[in-house]
DNA sequence: CAAAGTTGTTATCCACTGATAACTAAGTAC
DNA sequence: GTACTTAGTTATCAGTGGATAACAACTTTG
């Protein structure tokens, strides 16, 4: 068996794509650097000789879901930079539900004082970000931010997204209120 | 040393209290047995032995939060059943902040299908009680809980609530728009 | 008070996990 | 082709954490 050899660039980034998707089930704690490792087909020891440890290989994790929505919503909004415009690119965002989910477990993993800070920086800057692109108020911009929150825990519940379980009574109620659009075919 | 006995019942609650304190830091996983029955002054087999399983105090600590949020919503149902009445307990429940942090965890560990199914279950009925409460319509009642949830993921992030770190600019922004009145002194 | 039930503890296990060390093999430069 | 660098492995370890079992102490009942 011939191994394919990829430069330490490239693992780097498939391994923080394994990564999200690991992390985004299970959390920081309840992951493993060996899950993340055979997601991404290398061993696990070399996961912590790139990231150093498993707390780095996290941070790097949140950090690259946090460049993939700020890519997004400015491509958003280079064709319509309002909420609204903003507010239609969940769409994309829930198909990469991951990102979304890993991020809320950064949320939650704020307790650890060297997570918390990182995750409060990520999330302020998103914040200041969609304020400059659209100009929104501090109130607008608040409820979108909301909006997206419980848009965000919905996808981890899996009551919305890729794997959403059979919908609920409650589900079908809550989600055809859903703003920018359904979200489900 | 004597021995503080108490009944079953009474150390169950115990623990399901010193559960939420725990759990609101750490999440499912992040938190130990050990740091509960600490917490409780007890061995960490006996909670074992109370609970059967760590999955089953988890299950107990979620379940415990989401009545404590029930009795708040119905206490403030009482004196103005509407949205804007129950907004105001936010209050309240910043103060117990474990409360919503810990269910916020809860909804975080839904990727684990028997705690999945649970906490869905759990939001669900919130949902539907809010609803009765208040007669909101489904638009009115998804604002509040994107509201909510936006207020429980700032209290886990620790940027709201009792252990709040240093405000950052971007903080106070978006805090000052928090709707049912300012949180912090 | 003896027997039975309740409330706990200590001792112990085993699987798991992050991390380290030492080694291997594939490119690359000269 | 030989020396060097880069990409990766296997072997291993030390600590931890949930769970089980056996025992101890207190309370109640007859």
């Amino acid at each position: 068996m011939t191994r394919i050899r990829l430069t330490a660039q490239e693992r780097h980034a498939q391994l923080v794509a394994a990564a999200v998707s690991a992390f985004a089930k299970g959390g920081y704690a309840g992951t493993t650097t060996d899950q993340v490792a055979r997601l991404a087909g290398v061993s696990q020891p070399y996961v912590i000789r790139l990231f150093g440890s498993k707390q780095e290989l996290f941070l790097a994790t949140v950090g690259h879901a946090a460049d993939r929505v700020r890519q997004i919503w400015l491509a958003a909004a280079a064709k319509n930079p309002t909420l609204h415009g903003l507010g239609m690119a969940y769409k994309e965002l829930l198909a990469e539900r991951d990102l979304l989910v890993v991020l809320l477990h950064g949320y939650a993993a704020a307790a650890d004082p060297a997570l918390g800070e990182a995750v409060r920086r990520c999330y302020g800057e998103l914040y200041l970000l969609v304020r400059e692109l659209t100009g929104a108020s501090a109130e607008e911009a608040r409820d979108f931010f909301a909006s997206g929150m419980l848009i965000t825990v919905l996808g981890a519940m899996q009551v919305l997204g890729p794997d959403a379980v059979a919908p609920q009574p409650w589900m079908t109620d809550l989600l055809g209120t859903l703003p920018y659009g359904k979200q489900n075919p």
